[in-house]
DNA sequence: TAAATAAATTAGCCAAGGCTAATTTATGAA
DNA sequence: TTCATAAATTAGCCTTGGCTAATTTATTTA
């Protein structure tokens, strides 16, 4: 779903972007953790990553772990930033962090760099204006006073 | 991925879009119009309607066509109204058409109501807002005076 | 260091959603 | 009404991306 370089799916891009989360966050991604952060069965992991190195997105060798690649980095930043960019957009919208979260995870998968880059600036432009935004978030706030 | 009643895949989502758009604009829908109109074979087209028939969003018998049912025709209206909510706030920032119906294809079918109508607020806002919508377009214009 | 536990892999399964090739049914023209 | 063609269906295949259960390897603990 990314646009320069071998082309990921969706699923392989959540693989790379939590793996290299983890790697961030604890130094390494075991088949273990990532399955738990996914939500997925390890066996489910194991193939992943196995499809994730035939294809060149990690280096993977059997029971001794893998790293990712440098165009497993690059599609791992790449879609991480899409992932900023949304969860910044739809929240400065208002909506709740749960919704933010699926919504983002979904679409992040699904939007051209124009497309991307466009919301980034409206972001901006959004940040110093907070009238606007005001008015945009009356309408999910109905029921409160 | 539609909220009340029954789930629909995004697959399942884009052929009762497709078939709604098709019945409103020739009366009806055949299997060879579906393809045509989604790029897919009539094959799969056929198996798809038969699992759309078990799952309650058309009625369609052998040889003879297919109508939705009221549950289908309220996915099919409510991922059209997702389509051109999308499609509007694209396209007003900027985005080109072909990409804009990329993107919207994809995105439809990964927004909750909150976010749907936070962005279709938000539109109603930039409409009146054409200074913002300037300056964001800007930046996809570098190259052009 | 040997046993217990944790992690990883394998085998075999499934559903979704595509495809092509072959067949069947419907339909329009002669 | 018959035949040629168009439309639809069937059969059989594929990939993706899940799953569980069983097994194997690594690690920890006693
Ligand atoms: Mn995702
Ligand atoms: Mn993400
Ligand atoms: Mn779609
Ligand atoms: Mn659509």
């Amino acid at each position: 779903m990314i646009k320069s370089g071998n082309k990921s799916s969706s699923a392989a891009e959540d693989y790379l972007e939590r793996i290299q989360e983890l790697i961030e966050a604890k130094g390494y991604a075991r088949m273990v953790d990532i399955a738990a952060s996914l939500g997925i069965s390890q066996a489910s992991v194991t193939n992943m990553v196995k499809r994730l190195d035939t294809e060149g997105f990690v280096l993977y060798e059997k029971y001794r772990g893998l790293v990712l690649t440098p165009e497993g980095e690059r599609i791992a930043k790449e879609i991480a930033r899409r992932h900023r960019i949304l969860t910044d957009f739809l929240s400065q919208l208002g909506v709740s962090s749960e919704e933010v979260e699926r919504d983002v995870e979904g679409m992040e998968h699904h939007l051209s760099l124009d497309s991307l880059e466009a919301i980034e600036r409206l972001c901006q432009q959004l940040t110093c204006h907070p009238d606007l935004l005001a008015k945009i978030k009356h309408g999910s706030n109905k029921g409160i006073l």
